[in-house]
DNA sequence: TATTGTTATACTCTATAACTATA
DNA sequence: TATAGTTATAGAGTATAACAATA
């Protein structure tokens, strides 16, 4: 018996780039948590590392804004850096209230080879797309939401 | 006290599509999430019903495979739609495992206002973007993951 | 034996709210 | 009073695994 008598359509639903955009991100977000395992890294709390290697002795709520997640998400995910030792939490002179994050080098290597590898990961993920794609794809991704 | 006497940057991270995708996607959800909310419809559940409209007749098995989801996620899902009278659990003849799933009219109602109100979600999420440039961000999305 | 639908359970990610210590 | 960090809790969303009925 013919398993696929009849293809499932989706027509209904491709039209909205909405739903083309979750497609892509479901895809892309399973990929890359395979490839930043190997780091003992997750998603979140590699875009952390690079924030904070990109703006040191930056606070846990400067780090909460650009993240775009609440402040008490960001304890768990620095607790969580702080413990791979890949970022140190130093006091700040002046305000003894918080933290001023910064890198490890073990922190700096780490963030290297992953940056590498995810750029590897999106060399497989982006592989349908030429370079000039990849770039035209990521400007009208970072103009959403902007009326 | 400047508030934003150093503005916190992520250069290192804009860099990835996935991230662009990630935050594009984020906004996306959460202004589609509040606009189902009126028909009692998530994103899931709205991807279902078009589902099932555009292939009356699917089984739970197919859907879950079209949804890219579990069957036992279906389960939930078909509950909730059929529980708002949305669609309807008929029995196969030849088959007595399997359900074919149907929407009602009523289903069919929603699903026709659902679309259109989502077509206006994405107008004003999209508004940055043109015509022609939203048209090649979906062809773009849809390519991904497709080496 | 394989498939369909089901249930129970667990895991990930994130938000909310209440708290403390500082300012 | 306001802010930084913390804790506990809860809610989505989804996966895994075991199961009954049917093929």
């Amino acid at each position: 018996m013919a398993k696929d008598m009849q293809e499932i359509t989706d027509e209904n639903l491709r039209q909205f780039a909405g739903y083309n955009m979750k497609r892509a991100f479901l895809m892309v977000r399973d990929d890359l948590g395979r490839t930043l395992q190997e780091f003992g890294l997750r998603m979140t709390s590699f875009s952390a590392l690079a924030i904070i290697i990109e703006n040191p002795d930056v606070s846990q709520s400067r780090l909460a804004e650009a993240l775009h997640i609440e402040r008490s998400g960001v304890v768990v995910l620095v607790d969580e850096l702080e413990s791979a030792d890949l970022i140190a939490r130093n006091r700040v002179e002046g305000d003894r209230r918080q933290y001023a994050l910064r890198a490890t080098p073990e922190g700096e290597a780490v963030w290297t080879r992953a940056e590498a590898a995810v750029h590897a990961h999106e060399e497989r993920i982006f592989a349908g797309l030429g370079a000039g794609e990849r770039q035209r794809l990521a400007d009208l991704l970072r103009r959403v939401g902007r009326g």
